[in-house]
DNA sequence: TGTACATCAGTGAACGCGCGTTCACTGATGTAC
DNA sequence: TGTACATCAGTGAACGCGCGTTCACTGATGTAC
């Protein structure tokens, strides 16, 4: 029933936005603790000191407040992102390292979320509503417009029905004034930082013994290697 | 009880070697369907038309199952990778796309295999039972070594602490004969490969409109740019 | 300012469901004499 | 070759559990007169 934002901000309204984030916080500290699909109606009631039926005030079920969650986590990474890029003086060399190191950073310090964003979603959840996509969409355009840093490197050749892509998609999001070659880059950029990322989330760099953070150095300080 | 290898092979062996067989590759179609914690003792059984205590006598309790798949999935990925690296010039200019295209493919023809083995595993499973790190290393030895092609770039400069690092876990894995910087490469490479697929396989590129193969393609053409 | 009323947060019981796992058992099937 | 026995695959009932969700309800709390 009452997911709606409550536009008018009265006493109970506030309220209502109080407890909504108490929920939220909660689920995401179920998120972190057992993966997705402990985040439990019931589970979360208990944890809030309160029978499981009164969530049912808050979210009309449990895959409303999945989504919610997931809205927040792109809403959250896209804010981390651009911030680092506003801090940093555009295109200048250090930029992509501040963005890298952001990107890391957020994934880092909350990797059910990052998870979240691009592992396997939850199962028989639809991923498809218009809110998450529409969450996700914008995400994705802070993400590659952050990205997207024109180097000195020698022009590459793409194919035509892949330039013919990036350009759909940037016209799209409106980033009409982005070079196609800059917009590739960006995607490749995206796809070593997840690598890394994803990588050292699992766990899979620590049981070999190398050190995660060095090894992301490494890796971005010559991202031409 | 019952999940030790079969080493006298009377017939009745055999047959639980069927059984055991026929389970498993019902518990993959219901990891493909529904993720993970979709795999249900009781929904094998009855997907196999057989009561659910009667898996009992096949494994010895779900976690068994799990491992066994984890298991085999390891083993699979690496013959794979090993299969395409023999038939291909050793070092060769064509090593490289071999094995990333054979990378790629394994990935993408069993997605669900590919995330038990990079993605988040089981929620409240034990990964750090012995027979499933022995399966682990042994697939990253194959893994590693196979994207272990020297190129004729020039020597990169390691950190001193990240080499040593790369040096025992070489050792460990008795690569004695690698180069260091050959090792980091290796592992770069498979941050770059699982970065493409991963995002991939979560549909990350198709909901942007990009061609995944095209992609793929155009980033392993050139991977040093 | 004081009172009456409508709103609505929260409760507890109940629903049907599926899960992993145990237990005592039946009956077929391979094996040993 | 024929019979007796031990093995063992599979059954059905039962265990305790937790899940999402509904329903009719109580009682406090904000609001309107």
């Amino acid at each position: 029933l009452s997911s709606a934002a409550p536009t008018t901000s009265g006493i109970r309204d506030r309220f209502r936005a109080h407890i909504r984030d108490e929920v939220k916080r909660a689920a995401l500290r179920q998120l972190a603790t057992g993966g997705p699909q402990a985040i439990s109606v019931n589970a979360i009631a208990k944890e809030l000191g309160v029978s499981g039926p009164a969530l049912y005030r808050y979210f009309t079920n449990r895959d409303d407040l999945l989504t919610e969650l997931v809205v927040d986590a792109y809403a959250d990474f896209a804010a981390a992102l651009r911030s680092a890029a506003d801090d940093e003086p555009q295109g200048g060399e250090g930029a992509l390292r501040a963005i890298a190191l952001a990107y890391r950073t957020w994934a880092i310090n909350e990797p059910h979320r990052y998870r979240l964003l691009f592992s396997a979603p939850f199962p028989g959840y639809d991923a498809q509503s218009e809110r998450l996509v529409a969450a996700a969409q914008q995400a994705m355009s802070v993400l590659l417009e952050v990205l997207s840093i024109p180097d000195g490197k020698q022009a590459t050749v793409l194919p035509v029905e892949l330039a013919d892509q990036l350009v759909r998609w940037m016209g799209s999001r409106g980033l009409t004034d982005l070079q196609t070659v800059v917009a590739y880059r960006a995607v490749i950029l995206w796809t070593r930082l997840h690598g890394l990322v994803s990588l050292e989330i699992e766990g899979n760099f620590a049981s070999m013994g190398l050190d995660p953070q060095r090894l992301f150095d490494s890796a971005i300080t010559e991202p031409s290697r």
